[in-house]
DNA sequence: GTCTATAGGCTGATAGAC
DNA sequence: GTCTATCAGCCTATAGAC
């Protein structure tokens, strides 16, 4: 493994410095906006000077950028590709919450970017980054739209059910920070839920909300819940 | 009524003045957060001077401080105080998501300021507005606590179905904008889903998903669905 | 590849005329 | 109460030394 800080001699590893700008503009953006973070404090967290944004990265702007990308490189082989066509709808559902939901945990920021880049201009004035994210949900359709033809689900609309699914999601993520630092802080008397309970909650929740109601046994809570 | 735009003469209405600038900081802010928006803009879309924002709230932060105060005066007597403790549990509910989405559907601005403020220090450095949202909704809790007391509503936890409730809400109005923007642009394929529509699913799902399973006809979607 | 120094532009706030 | 003019400060981006 190469070093990833500095010395105190000048350059050594670019691609050290590379990922110390994506790590520390990922941590910013996510937390103040596009607009609300300045380059110098970007480069302040990465421990490297700020000119090195626009020679990694043509500037701001195509920091940005590369953390876009590097956002559904991440999350494109662990969502798009995970629900098996082959399995029922049922456990297709539970695998693709349960794996968003890991993937959400794991790299918490992610949440937030994608929420922010669905919202407004702020941090994607042209919208692809919404656009793309909204793309790589038509998995989630798919397993819907299956599940009613299966008939285990009730013939909602995939459409409003997908950001029903999504929205609980992308929320209890995005805004897993701020309720642990009102926790930590006293302003908030409850504390954090945590993750792994909210994802079964939502499983449970969403399974038995879109279960056909044909007869007993239709759509069974299975007992890992 | 008085006049609202401003004539060729000096000054005339000062509300007038007060209220452009909170509506066009309100638009502003929701479309591309705080940082994102330069005073000079925010009084070019009021219509008036820049130099009336540090008049009138004593600055761009004071706007802030001055819309924040306004979206809870708005949303307090619509959503704090609507559930009738009366009722039973799943009308209590289903009131509260249609009160909800009725105030987010009206003022489609609010929806983004509040998801804002629970993300970040954005436009909320002090985290008293995500604080303030959180508390409101001590009233949705006390909803599900009711439910699940009467034996309506499954043991859920309270915290986790009430952020699931509220995520859903939030993502689908807050993000509504861009979903009607880009069905526009052609750059999504499918037509942006009616707000109306939305409310009616998630009440299906969420009553269905929380019912207790104790028998048939414990909790009867009703017939209006 | 990384740094320092600097340029040029824009921001939020305010003093003062009306 | 509203405007114009102006300020100091910070921002991003870049040229050039090492």
């Amino acid at each position: 493994m190469r070093v990833t800080k500095n010395r105190n001699s000048n350059h050594r590893d670019p691609e050290a410095t590379r990922n110390a700008l994506l790590t520390a503009g990922l941590e910013c953006f996510a937390e103040r906006g596009f607009a609300g973070c300045t380059t110098q404090e970007i480069a302040r967290i990465a421990g490297v000077n700020k000119a090195l944004i626009s020679y990694h990265f043509g500037g701001k702007q195509g920091l940005l950028d590369a953390l876009h990308n590097q956002v559904f490189e991440r999350l494109g082989p662990g969502i798009t590709g995970l629900p098996d066509p082959r399995g029922d709808a049922v456990t297709n559902l539970k695998d693709y919450i349960g794996a968003f939901a890991r993937l959400a945990d794991l790299n918490t920021d992610y949440p937030v970017m994608l929420l922010r880049g669905l919202m407004a201009g702020d941090t994607d004035p042209e919208g692809g980054f919404a656009n793309r994210l909204l793309e790589s949900n038509r998995v989630l359709t798919a397993i819907l739209v299956k599940g009613i033809e299966e008939g285990r689900f009730r013939p909602v609309d995939p459409l409003l059910t997908q950001a029903s699914i999504l929205g609980s999601l992308l929320f209890f993520f995005a805004t897993a920070a701020t309720r642990r630092r009102m926790a930590s802080s006293g302003k908030i008397d409850s504390p954090p839920p945590h993750a792994l309970h909210f994802v079964e909650h939502l499983k449970e929740l969403v399974i038995r909300g879109l279960a056909a109601e044909s007869g007993p046994g239709a759509a069974p809570p299975d007992p890992e819940g």
